[in-house]
DNA sequence: AACATTTTCGCAAACGTTTGCGGCAAAGTA
DNA sequence: TACTTTGCCGCAAACGTTTGCGAAAATGTT
């Protein structure tokens, strides 16, 4: 990109020093107000637009985050990412987005790609295949604070931001209890990630505490097809399956696909509840009740963490966000 | 961020120049072969990483582009997105992606931070909104090429790549046709977008041709929602309705879920159609047939485009992807 | 041996901005 | 009047890397 207008080209207009018109831009106490806004004026006129490598070069200091997502697609990382978004804006801060496709690889390769662009910090999901979080947490010790959302690494001390599992567990368990359900099936993620884990022993020990009267059959997903096979499986005249959880969108929808296959009513004949950020369940009549794991507010606070790291905050810290339950017409 | 090694590091630690080492670094014939040994060994030792910033400052060439799109959330952009960064990622770019909300001054403002950031190009899908493009080809004064793609506009001379609007409007109402659909409801997007022009065009052309034993009605869905109430307002026992096109998959997820709520039975009772990137038709028992607007083809397609301008390439192009007819269960 | 060419380096300047420190003039204080 | 403080600027160096040009040594040619 060729710039137009520089503080050396401002400076040589108005017969003064390139660092006074780096001050009065920057309304420096020992620049005058006239100095200022003469300045000002033709830096205006002049379209200037500072040089943000220049700046960063000298400050060491950038003003890009990174977000590092498995991939787009997934609807949570959509309110994850607008409201970084739109905290970052505030702030001056861009944001650089970074697919890892699950990847341990090319996580590897995108931390290199934040250190090549000296990135100010990285809200990284990490993929389901990533065990060694090392490089992360290298970052660091480059001055780079680290904020794992979502999938999240179980048992390291890192900063982390994510929705409450238990209590979404134990909400979705709730709901299925107040509704009466008495044969349910379960469908949760991969087994080896803690959101999981946690979602599911909150779920099964809700249940639990109803005694034998309910059954509850757990089963793990890690695709959509997967879940729509699992349906498939369960749901036969011998087995008196009356609700299905899902744990989240993408297993909705495939058990959603195998409900319309098996031509199943909801809620007359199966009920359906999921963890979701509410698009999937919306494209059905009725709509499915979900409790709500959007990523809007874990944005935020993940932004909020990540300016505290930035602000010298030093001490390693573990956020969660609520879930609500969102009635539908499913149960 | 804190950098630990730099070319002058490396240069102290074997008594060589500054510039020696960066040539080696760069594989440059005035280099002996030894030297450049030497240095590349203790650089992968050091952990060097080059700063793009002090890189783009003194070259006055970034690596990264921007993709400006309304929202992230739009199935299209999700392909059109990860197809970009696939090509981008070979040659050593990074991606910066802002939202737009489809809002001509967050554009404005977009495009400042891109001036800030010295971005090499930029890909945009304009907003609806949007009327003056002015801004964008300003960025083509100060070398950043700017690739419209998807929402582009109408007149304005300007590098585009969209998919073949007519072919895809063609597609659909041929399909419609072989299938001996006869009352026909059309829903297209935003009626001032080229691209519904477009659409609209070929496709009632196509089913004027049949004569007048073919009903074709054709409405306008901004939203999901407003698709959903055209649905419940034509669908009536006075109308004997036999398909529905949908112009996208969000005028799609409002049709579908209309349809629900009348519990019609796809295709016994309404035929469905639609101009989607598949992910919602399967969502659906029976699939829904579409004609593929996939973004991936049109983003292997715009970062060609984008190449040839850093290359030099001053003329301006128009570039058209086809559409492919995927069959569901739907008609 | 003298001259020309090639090899392989180093010096220094450039990029655009920020910032410490000092200089000078004006104003304030004893 | 002499000294101190304040206001308002400019100089110069810094950031990390690239690159033009020149120098010195080695090699080749007449």
């Amino acid at each position: 990109m060729k710039p137009k207008a520089t503080l050396k080209k401002i400076s040589d207009k108005l017969q003064i020093s390139i660092s006074t018109v780096s001050r009065a831009l920057k309304n420096h106490p020992d620049i005058s107000e006239h100095t200022k806004q003469k300045v000002k004026e033709l830096a205006e006129l002049m379209d200037y637009e500072p040089n943000n490598y220049a700046i960063s070069l000298r400050t060491n200091n950038s003003k890009v985050f990174c977000i590092m997502v498995p991939q787009i697609s997934n609807l949570f990382y959509h309110s994850f990412i607008s409201a970084v978004e739109e905290e970052a804006r505030l702030y001056g801060f861009s944001l650089m987005i970074l697919q890892s496709g699950g990847d341990p690889a090319i996580e590897i390769a995108n931390l290199k790609i934040c250190r090549q662009n000296r990135v100010a910090g990285i809200f990284v999901a990490i993929g389901t295949a990533t065990k060694d979080i090392q490089p992360f947490l290298k970052m660091d010790d480059l001055d780079v604070p680290v904020i794992f959302f979502d999938k999240v690494p179980s048992f390291q001390a890192c900063n982390k931001v994510c929705i409450a599992d238990e209590k979404a567990g134990t909400i979705a368990a709730d709901v299925l209890l107040r509704n009466n359900k008495k044969n349910i099936l379960g469908i949760f993620g991969d087994p080896e990630m803690s959101i999981t884990k946690k979602r599911l022993d909150a779920f099964s020990q809700k249940i639990a505490e109803k005694g034998k009267s309910i059954q509850l059959k757990t089963k793990h997903a890690l695709t959509a097809e997967a879940a729509r096979k699992i349906v498939h499986k369960c749901l036969t005249p011998l087995q008196k399956i009356d609700a299905i959880f899902c744990m989240s969108d993408e297993i909705l929808t495939g058990v959603m696909k195998a409900v319309q296959e098996l031509k199943l009513k909801v809620p007359e004949s199966i009920g359906i509840i999921a963890h979701s950020n509410g698009f999937i369940p919306n494209l059905y009549s009725p709509e499915i009740s979900y409790v709500e794991t959007s990523g809007h507010k874990l944005g935020k606070l993940a932004y909020n963490r990540m300016s505290a790291c930035l602000s010298g905050s030093t001490f390693i810290q573990e956020l969660t966000v609520e879930s609500v339950y969102i009635e539908g017409g499913s149960l």
